[in-house]
This record gives C-alpha cells, sequence and structure tokens, in this order.
DNA sequence: TGATGAATATCAAACCCTTGATATGGTCGC
DNA sequence: GCGACCATATCAAGGGTTTGATATTCATCA
C-alpha cells in the first residue's frame, strides 16, 4: 500500500461485496440474454409483472435507479413492445405501464433462467446461512447508510 | 408471485446482494465525487497506485472489467492529466500508465472520503462477522459461477 | 524462416446510469 | 380561488459498460 492510504485493500468489506455482485450481475446477463433482455429490462419486467399499472417514477424507486434511468430502460421496452404505456384516467401526468403478452412471455423466459442462479446460491447455503447471510448484508446497508451521513 | 415465477422475490438473494451493492456504490460516488472522480475512475487510479506502469488489459483484469470499457476511464483520466501513458520500451505494443502527481493527489483526496465508508463497514462487526461475512460471499461468488455455467 | 497463436489496443454500436434543469399536473393551506 | 409545494415526466450532457470486429505486436514452434 501506498503511505496515505488509510486502510489495507484487503480489509475494505466492500471490496468483496463489489466482486461478489459483478459475478452475480455477469451470470444474470448470461441467463437473461437469451430472452433478448438485459438485467435491467428484466428487473423492471420483473416488478412491473407485481405492480400492474405503476408509474415510471414508482418502478425506479422499486429498482433502486432514478426516474431518468428508468425512462431509457421503459423506452426500450416498448419501442420493442413488451410494455404499454397509457396516460392514467384521473390524473394525467401519470403514464401508467403494464405488460404486453409479447412482455409477459419475455420475462417467463428470461426467469426461468435466471432462477437457475438463484437456485444455485440457494443450494450452496442452510437455511442458517442464508438467514446469517441475509442479516449481515442488510446491517451493512445500515452501516454504508451511516457511513454516508459522515461525507 | 405469477403463476410460471419459480421462485418467490423474498428467497432470492440475489435480490439482497444487488441492493446491498447499489448502496454501496452509492455512498462511494458520493465520497469520491468531491476529488472530481468517479467510481470507476477511483477505482482505476487505486489499483494503478500499486501497480506502476501496468498495461490497460491488465488493469481491466484488476477492475473486472473488459479492455474497452477501462480504454474508456483511461481516455477520460488522461485527458484531466491525472495519469500518463508511454510506451513500453521493448513491447511496443503496450501502453504503460502511471499516475502523475496530480492524480496520486486526487486518488488520496478520494480515499480519505471512500475510508470514512469501509470504516463504518468494519465498525458494524466483530473480527468473526467479519470473517464470516466473507466467507459466506466467497462461497457465493463460486456458487454463481457453477450456476452460470448451468446456463 | 515463416505460420500460428496470444496479448494488447482501438473503433463502433447499443444500452444503462447519474446530475442538472425544465415543464406539467395535482394537493393542500391560506 | 390561489399560490406554495410535491410528484411525475422529459431533455441534455457526461460517463461507464458490454458485445463484436479489427489491427498490431510479440512469442512459439514446425
Amino acid at each position: 500500500m501506498l503511505p496515505g492510504m488509510g486502510m489495507p485493500a484487503g480489509e475494505r468489506l466492500g471490496m468483496d461485496i463489489k466482486r461478489t455482485e459483478q459475478s452475480l450481475m455477469s451470470a444474470k446477463h448470461l441467463a437473461v440474454r437469451s430472452a433478448g433482455l438485459t438485467v435491467p429490462q428484466y428487473a423492471a419486467l420483473f416488478a412491473l409483472a407485481d405492480n400492474p399499472g405503476i408509474s415510471g417514477a414508482a418502478l425506479a424507486r422499486t429498482c433502486l435507479v432514478t426516474p431518468q434511468a428508468m425512462t431509457v430502460v421503459l423506452k426500450n421496452l416498448e419501442e420493442r413492445g413488451l410494455i404499454e404505456r397509457s396516460p392514467h384516467p384521473w390524473h394525467r401526468n401519470i403514464l401508467e405501464t403494464r405488460l404486453t403478452e409479447a412482455g409477459r412471455t419475455a420475462l417467463e423466459l428470461a426467469d426461468e433462467r435466471a432462477v437457475v442462479v438463484e437456485r444455485a446460491i440457494a443450494a450452496e447455503f442452510t437455511e442458517g446461512e442464508r438467514a446469517t447471510l441475509r442479516e449481515l448484508l442488510a446491517r451493512c446497508e445500515q452501516a454504508i447508510g451511516r457511513g454516508a451521513a459522515q461525507l
């Protein structure tokens, strides 16, 4: 390490989290690709399946991205006929978004393969280990929030 | 859940990992921003500090991105005078990359704040918990690799 | 020597994401 | 009712990432 670097790289848990997530993204990418989807598109369709008629902004919150980022994803999904957007009958500023049949089909295709990855993760651990990992990650998230607040 | 969705969303550990990592990225982004850097730029400078004269391709491997992605990051860093690239004296196809003084300064500024986030994470856990989290994440990564191989 | 193969670098296209700014429509307090 | 406020949507600019294709250079081996 360099002088002035305050913490050895090996002690930075953030590195482990990032590496694991990059591995996960890579696998998910591979999984949903044959359905003609990207990972963000898959995530959006997945959230949409559970919340038909949701607004773009709400969808963005669900997927933890900015509304602008979600707009781009929805634009691509709409151009390919996987979703439909129609103005809300009362609240005229809102665009209600729904899956089309093609969208549902693509989602099911993608999910079938994405689940393979999720099952592989689940199968690696015992019930207790899964709970432990979840708990540690949740505490991690809280700690990160506290750390960010110090900036 | 919808019929046909093979696994409840709440059981997908990938979701927890992704959420934690997004939180981490957001905090890191906030941390390095005041140094005028993005997170990938910070990561590249960090790796460069430990490996002066490394090639772009090797740097890409270290940061777990494609060489093309690293090329973009290096282009931006070079335009802002934070790194220098010079042809390797013997192996003429290689561009050796090194930090400039400005680059080292920016890195130290950014790292000072990034470490705040890392320290907040470390402080949340006991020594044993940190080891457990690392071990579970490592097994997770292996399981993901096995899952991806089934695709 | 000369061909093959591996590593490096780069161009191009498509997509995703962020910040910042702006316009529009609805809600609530006065 | 009217204005302040909030949520939604969108435009614009700057980065980052991937896949795919191509060129260059070096090392290896027949």
